[in-house]
DNA sequence: GCTTTAGCGTACGTTTTCGTACGGAAAAAA
DNA sequence: TTTTTTCCGTACGAAAACGTACGCTAAAGC
């Protein structure tokens, strides 16, 4: 992001602990901030009327939240809350409009988003129409891993299924597979990516494109 | 779309027909032309390094594609093409800008029909997921049958199999349960939905948000 | 330290979908 | 009309994932 640009949105913005489980847009309401995440991973999920529900895309250190603003709506039908804890930075929703409005070239980068993060939620769909359970999971982890600084997963395997819309317990059979593999090492309620090539060669061409349209659109300029 | 809006594009819309099969935006090429829709079924379909594919939305009279010249791109890692043959116009991508920067009115539109968009590609992916075959295959008739003028669909089972990602005669078995249910009537290379009230039912709650989300988003508009 | 709770490993029968494949019939081509 | 092709109906064993559930154990709470 351009020094401008940033300058222009730092007078409104408030630095801001993200505690895992924190709803940052709730289904049918008003946003009322706008995110940048810094540090932790977002999750964005979709739920219809019976209540089934899966995750379509994750943010992090690389974006923001509140697409639907910078697409001019005001809400959203997903729900989008902290996966894994972290912080960074918000702004009000009021403030983050008027930024957009009078910085055609922020408005241009936010947009940029947008589209890379569309991309993200279609090669979801793909990959939850095609991919085995364990193809998805290595995706899944890939994709956090991407977005955080280290390599500690704290996530129960409750959670992961929730994302991914399985059982739980199949998850921890596909966990227990990748350990013998030697691709990551698990504890209670952790764990830690060992092998990034393994994972990607499981998740077997289901992880990659997303990602390189995101470094296509914005590279390193959010 | 209003009539000053509708005047500015009018100048540069080019009537087409669109045939069935026809390729209006291939994967990493630049877009061309921009089309609007008057008849017929546009697929967007997502596919990966390993020629695994599925649709992540569809377009009718509705809709324009185009969606990252919208955006501010010029191209997408999708690929979309006729489904169902028909007509609309089209206008180029450089005239296309061109439209969207002197109107601000047509450019909120175009971008609220993007959001849309987005909507409807989250939930195909929440189908993809936890829907059974014949919950997506409903889902999928209901949002063709949204787009089109009659109750006929003119394709093969094949043609829905490869939509759906499923194989072709998984499709066959669940439309002869359909035919027995009265849902639809079929043959060779057509069926016809007979009951959309039944189809409802039977997508069991993986339709309908998206829909509601255009008709809040655009309406009648575009 | 002791108790309680949450998370994990495992198991088993069942459902769903797959891959494959074969024959018949409708439509298109010759 | 005859031939060829495309499309559909059906079948069968196999794979994947499901729902459920039970016991063990690490960690948290008392």
């Amino acid at each position: 992001m351009s020094p401008d640009d940033l300058a222009l949105l730092e007078r409104d913005l408030e630095r801001v602990p993200l505690r895992q489980g924190q709803i940052l847009e709730a289904p049918n309401r008003p946003i009322e901030h706008v995110y940048f995440v810094e540090n932790g991973v977002v999750s964005v999920v979709v739920v219809n009327a019976n209540d089934h529900r899966i995750e379509v895309g994750v943010i992090g250190l690389d974006g923001v939240t509140g697409l639907p603003v910078i697409m001019g709506d005001d809400r959203s039908t997903n729900s989008t809350y902290m996966q894994i804890a972290g912080d960074g930075q918000r702004i009000s929703v009021a403030a983050f409009r008027a930024a957009m409005t009078s910085s055609p070239s922020l408005y241009a980068l936010l947009l940029r988003f947008a589209r890379s993060f569309m991309t993200q939620t279609a090669h979801t769909a793909l990959a939850n129409g095609r991919a085995k359970l364990d193809e998805r999971l290595a995706r899944w982890l890939l994709m956090a891993h991407d977005r955080m600084d280290g390599n500690a997963v704290p996530l129960t395997h409750e959670f992961l299924a929730v994302m991914l819309g399985v059982r739980r317990a199949g998850v921890t059979v596909a966990l227990k597979t990748f350990e013998q593999q030697g691709l990551v090492t698990t504890r209670r309620g952790e764990l830690t990516v060992v092998s990034r090539d393994g994972l990607e060669k499981t998740a077997n061409s289901f992880y990659g494109v997303p990602e390189a349209e995101l470094r296509r659109l914005i590279g390193e300029q959010l």
